[in-house]
DNA sequence: TATGAATGAGTTTTCATTCAT
DNA sequence: AATGAATGAAAACTCATTCAT
């Protein structure tokens, strides 16, 4: 149904303003995600979040998936931050062990991160162009190669193995997101002790599982 | 010009006929997806693959839905038929590092199980029926069990532990495909050499990621 | 979905036998309307209300409309002789007043009669047999026709005066019912006491209209 | 062969543009109704003939339901006005047969006016929302207690007494319709003089009803 | 720049009816 | 006569995107 006309926004000339603008849509975005991480939010839900016209949503995005790859890699950068903060106090002891929990706790905090990723594999990749693509796997790849350096001098890995080693912690970590992520309904359904086995707690398993990974890893590694 | 009518499929009476034509449409339906993984094929397309009227499809399967759990539910059987049959012969030696080889090779010869399943996660819970959700969670639970426990009683290893540490690895698997499997014009963008990082192969990939992880499993085990 | 084989009914061999399963039909129609008057149940409801395949409904129906319309003349049969054993009795004081009082507790314990009839006007002659059509046109004219000579000879009016008399009387019930009967949500609705003018209990209404009615068109006829 | 592709209609900026586009959708469906009143027009075929898209019509309504609902309330609107015109002037002497006169011209003049509402009976408020249903029953109160209340002061009547009279009036007259408008082709049918008895025509039925009914009820009121 | 009206492709599911068995 | 598998037309509605204003 038709709306009655709000009165136009004012106008971002500046380029600050206009990344501000930009900001505001993927804050938006987030949140209405945020809200149901079941389903990626329409464009029309999005401008009104952000209380622009749908129209204007398009002057900074061309398409929708390129929202929310920019959420993505938004999110990504973030963990790899945090990685790389991890592991910048060097010669501290017991240093993979905290890497562990402080990559956990961020994730935690951050749930949108891993299910956003998740729809990630099946929706993003349709709609998007090609460069804007390549752009986002150019700074995906960038960032996980410096955290990886920063691994191979931190733990004195061979060059390169850093970057791997992240690769598969990540894989493991978002393989067991969907393991184990359940929506309510279904969570509700797997209370019966009968899917016991199948239901344990995301955040023990994963750090269990990167303990072992690492673990590993290391020890293979000589 | 008018279309000779087409005439109608034989009828499958029997229930051997009809098990028959189910497996005829969860076959269209394999196929339609193989030849495009990224979209999950309409209910038409299938009835069309199947060489039947739409309405008939929907004599065999509830929902669209009901077609795509029902092949998961048949790739998840085979995988862990795979890895039961892997363990059974024990005392043998090498016995992991030949798990992780038939494991591997298993999913290679399947390249739409793990395709699926990624879609699966935002697609698949939507519309289906709680009662069959249960159904499929449930078989999948036995079977998980099942296994585990093979595992626990050839690997000497504390119940449920076989369990646990299928599910780490299949989350390994997982994960470690959506990372590295591209769809085809991505593929052709990454052979740009400074994607090298984010690009080894797949297969090669999981085998030393089990390796790693299994290794480390066993270790801390102790 | 398929449901597994019951047994085949016995089948229906003479011409007793035929009615009663004819009967059968009808009465699970009738039935499953009584249980949701805002619509038409399907056939494959009916047929499942009267333990019979779908095929075999059709084989005493020709078409759904056509079940419908039985029960529709099932229902103005029994209303006309409703009204022929109301007037049957003549001599007696309060002739009219007590046809009023008969006619209305007759609809009163047939809820289905007039909602059934509300859809026939939209429904039930779309997909008629012009012949069925006017089978069915042909026995309601004659049970008119002879209840209006009835009421002619009772009330002593002119020829034929009985059967309009007939015709606006149930005009007037069905109108009545129509403006006045509410599917329940409505009838939350309705209870805001705004709504009260546009609520009148529909047996109450019905008999003062009637008697308003009569008594001018008795009246004006002379 | 391409087709060359559609322009957009132009577009309705200000809320009297709004309107009339509105409207126009209107008057597309009341026309398609009026061509074919054994059925509602589906949303597809009332945008082609409005010249708009599907998707335009679902901005100036939010279902199909919503489209006959206001066709409905137009037409109850202009019926209740004739009623108040025909009873302003008042002092005037045959006042009740001049409003039989124009009441019945008033349909006659709208034929789709009893058959829309015929159809709404079994159709209309099922997928409507409950506030606008609501806010259509509100207005048709309203109009119904306004021409009441006239109806109460030209003709001396207790109060309340004219929406009632005007309630029954309106009862009448769609059961009247009912019973006597049929298809073309059922027409034909009756033709045949067996059918007379059923086949008076519904103008001259109606008026002839009114004037017995109201004789009636201004007569019983004393 | 900002707006939001217009577009129209796209999809699931129901259900009356037929007819081979 | 009875069955029920097969058919396929039909229809409402959503939503990403465009572009005139």
């Amino acid at each position: 149904m038709l709306k009655s006309p709000p009165r136009p926004k004012a106008r971002a000339i500046g380029s600050d303003d206009k990344a501000a603008r930009r900001a505001d849509i993927l804050a938006a975005a987030r949140q209405l995600f945020l809200e149901d991480s079941r389903q990626l939010p329409s464009a029309a839900r999005i401008a009104e979040a952000a209380s622009l016209a749908k129209g204007t949503v398009y002057l900074y995005f061309r398409t929708k998936e390129e929202i929310f790859i920019a959420l993505l890699a938004e999110d990504f950068a973030g963990l790899l931050a945090e990685v790389h903060s991890g592991f910048s106090d060097a010669g501290q002891p017991d240093l993979l062990e905290r890497f562990i929990q402080r990559y956990v706790a961020y994730l935690q905090a951050r749930p949108e991160l891993l299910r956003l990723d998740a729809m990630a594999y099946s929706v993003l990749e349709q709609n998007l162009d090609i460069s804007q693509l390549r752009q986002f796997k150019l700074n995906l790849t960038e960032g996980l190669v410096n955290a990886g350096q920063l691994l191979d001098t931190t733990l004195q890995l061979a060059a390169g193995r850093g970057t791997t080693l992240l690769i598969r912690t990540y894989a493991l970590t978002r393989g067991l997101w969907q393991s184990l992520d359940y929506p309510p309904n279904v969570r509700a359904l797997l209370a019966d002790p009968v899917f016991a086995p199948i239901r344990p707690e995301f955040q023990s398993e994963l750090v269990q599982s990167l303990r072992e990974y690492w673990h590993g890893a290391v020890t293979l590694q000589r």
